[in-house]
DNA sequence: TTGAGGAAATTT
DNA sequence: AATTTCCTCAAA
């Protein structure tokens, strides 16, 4: 009740159609209308209205639903219909512009697809509840050319000064330093007029005579094939495929400018990863096409979010950029979907509507006849397949962009030579590091575990420090003095004594962490300038490129990171990097464990030598004879991926079979426990794991 | 009986 | 999602 008193109390303005029958219109008849509304109910609900109000698909309306009135959308009507004389009327008809019939048959494939009531996706389309209405105004004043009869002094400033900005009367006699009577008597005379501006004016249009950077050859037949494509029409998927650094957005950016140009309200939506919606990112828009896009993601203030989803449904709105929320609003003319870095796992949402944007984007285009650009280095295995098959085209950007090398990869067998207990650096990486420092270079060691260690055991019971809601290890942070719960965020003081068996000061740690690594590496190179970079050390935006600028100008020697560094920055005097753990990120059965473990290495073996110095990275690992450590040695991609497609085919795992997962809930575990067997004994067809509380907790 | 308090059903 | 109805348990 709360969310319609606000949307309709502040907007009384604009043509509100009451709703009332009979009078005027004596021969009118009554239409079915089926409302669709942002509630999970089953299905859109049916009312009746007069046939002269003329109610179409995808108008917004209110209705009654039980004793509230909610806005919905009309998502069919029947003409002419008696029987329409039992349901409750329709309310009110409301104005601004209909939903596409696209976006409404987007939301029935979509709802249908994702096992949803339509209503949750209704919700993403219209998201912005004020949007409807006209928008709010100020006023301004504007110099009409005439002169006032007495021309004083203090009206000649006032003139001078609206002739600069329009501004209001307040503002315009503050800054032309007279009184308000001045302002107010060129205004009666008719040398100033009162001019409506709306508060959400159309954005500028993108200037399509510029042109983009030079093209070297390979991105210049890349950026024609694309384009070719969206000149062409229709549905297509281009798979762009391209190293870091090979100029994938320049090429992106060619199809981007070919689309807008295809008709006057033609729209571009490009997706970027949560993380990469930066100023940067923008500046690269701007710097094309000499506007800032339209931005869209969940963090948009409410008046700018009003803004763009009027302009991005009237058509004016042609760049937009934004985050997987953006997918589902409702365009008047979409022509092309960019993803760029279309494996990145951000495209997932995995809260309330659970749905994979990238996949959602292909059914989107489909059904409006539209261009899909999948950028990225690390395609994921999917999209990869689709290629392979022929159901993408595979456009290729094989050569980094300019004169840097691949470095040099090479596996270290732990077993053959493991570091003594307690660390976890063998030999040949503090050797590999010593010789980049002798050289005045830096180096990198990635350990993908924040913290100082994964478990906290005392000695006397062997008590280890569990999470309070999941039963999880906590992980021990030795700056913060605290251990804390990676899944919950849950964190307490390290306690001074055992809490099972009260023995003082018996904790050990078990197992490594950015932060003990940090430790080993210190006592190796004291004398070294280290640093770690994690998101406990660097909580900010700040923070990292803080970070990120003394690694550039040289004030680090060793950096010692987690996942964080594999994200696009290039360090030019970065030369060594050797991988602590690669067999970390395969633990855990997770689907694409062995994928995510091949892209995070490489992508981080890739940050050696991105310059002119040749680069050099060394991975640890207990497995080296494994597929996934095999092809990261050989820095062979197709290998890697033709034996994990293989193995995939093999055992009916997606994109050859679907997964499903079916959370137990009962009183107590081990009753959870039975009935997951049971039930995984039942269908033959059917192939099921099972997974304990603490693991399922992470797919709510 | 009455009435919290909470779960379940209903809403066109 | 927001109400309304149904159900249970316990106090009077």
């Amino acid at each position: 009740m709360d969310a319609l008193k606000r949307q309709r109390a502040p907007a009384p303005a604009g043509p509100l159609f009451a709703v009332e029958e009979g009078s005027e219109f004596e021969h009118d008849t009554l239409d079915k209308v089926s409302v669709l509304f942002p509630l999970p109910l089953p299905e859109p609900f049916d009312y009746r209205a007069a046939t002269s109000l003329g109610i179409e698909p995808g108008m917004h309306v209110i209705a009654p639903i039980g004793s509230r009135l909610v806005r919905g959308v009309v998502w069919e009507v029947q003409r002419n219909n008696p029987a329409a004389a039992n349901l409750k009327a329709i309310e009110e008809v409301l104005p601004g512009p209909l939903v596409p019939e696209i976006s409404r048959t987007f939301v029935d494939w979509a709802a249908k697809y994702l096992v949803r009531p339509p209503g949750d996706l209704i919700r993403m389309v219209v998201r912005s509840p004020d949007a409807l209405f006209p928008p709010p105004t100020y006023t301004v004043l504007a110099p009409t050319g005439e002169t006032p009869p007495k021309l004083t002094e203090a009206r000649t400033r006032v003139l001078e000064e609206a002739a600069k900005e329009q501004v209001n009367a307040a503002e315009l006699s503050r800054r032309a330093e007279t009184s308000s009577a001045v302002v107010k008597g060129l205004v009666d005379c008719g040398a100033l007029v009162k001019v409506e501006i709306s508060e959400d004016p159309p954005y500028p249009t993108p200037d399509l005579s510029r042109t983009g950077k030079d093209l070297s050859d390979i991105q210049q037949a890349a950026a024609e094939e694309v384009s070719a494509s969206v000149r062409a029409g229709g549905f297509h998927v281009a798979l762009l495929d391209g190293v870091t650094g090979s100029g994938k957005t320049e090429v992106y950016l060619e199809a981007v400018a070919e689309a807008l140009k295809l008709e006057p309200d033609a729209q571009v939506l490009v997706l970027l990863p949560e993380i990469a919606l930066t100023q940067a990112a923008m500046g690269r828009f701007n710097a094309r096409f000499g506007v800032t896009p339209v931005e869209w993601h969940s963090a948009i203030q409410q008046k700018a979010r009003r803004r763009a989803w009027r302009e991005i449904t009237a058509g004016r709105a042609r760049l937009i950029v934004g985050a997987r929320s953006a997918l589902f609003l409702p365009y008047k003319n979409l022509k092309l979907i960019v993803i760029d870095e279309e494996h990145d796992s951000s495209y997932k949402q995995e809260e309330g509507v659970i749905y994979q944007a990238r996949d959602l984007a292909v059914a989107r285009a489909k059904l409006g006849e539209c261009m899909v650009i999948l950028a990225s280095a690390t395609p994921s295995l999917e999209t990869l397949v689709n290629a392979q098959l022929g159901r993408y085209a595979h456009v290729k950007l094989a050569s980094r962009h300019g004169a840097a090398e691949l470095p040099n990869i090479e596996l270290v067998d732990l077993k053959d030579a493991p570091p003594e207990k307690g660390k976890w650096l063998s030999p040949r990486l503090v050797r590999g590091a010593a010789e980049a420092l002798l050289r005045g270079e830096q180096s990198l060691f990635y350990m993908n575990r924040r913290g100082y260690a994964p478990l906290t055991l005392c000695r006397a019971c062997g008590h280890r420090m569990k999470s309070p809601e999941t039963e999880s290890w906590l992980v021990e942070h030795k700056y913060s003095g605290r251990l804390v719960c990676h899944l919950t965020g849950f964190s307490m003081p390290k306690p001074k004594a055992c809490p099972e068996c009260l023995a003082p000061d018996s904790f050990t740690s078990i197992g490594p962490g950015v932060e003990r690594i940090e430790e080993e590496v210190r006592e190796h190179f004291p004398e070294a300038r280290i640093e770690i970079f994690s998101s406990d050390t660097t909580p900010n935006g700040d923070a990292v490129r803080d970070l990120v600028a003394r690694m550039e100008n040289n004030e680090i020697d060793i950096l010692i990171g987690t996942q964080i560094v594999a994200k696009g920055h290039n360090f030019p005097n970065l030369t060594f990097v050797g991988v602590v753990d690669a067999d970390l990120g395969l633990k855990g059965g997770d689907l694409r464990a062995g994928e995510r473990t091949f892209q995070l290495v490489s992508q981080v073996a890739g940050r050696a030598g991105r310059h002119e110095k040749k680069g050099r990275a060394l991975i640890q690992t207990y497995a080296p004879h494994e597929p996934v450590m095999q092809a990261l040695a050989a820095q062979d991609r197709d290998a890697f991926f033709a034996a994990e497609i293989a193995e995939r085919e093999a055992a009916g795992m997606p994109p050859y079979g679907r997964l499903a997962a079916v959370i137990v809930s009962a009183p107590n575990e081990q009753l959870a426990n039975e009935a997951s067997k049971s039930m995984g004994r039942r269908p033959r067809s059917l192939r099921v794991s099972t997974f304990g509380a603490r693991r399922l907790r992470r797919f709510r």
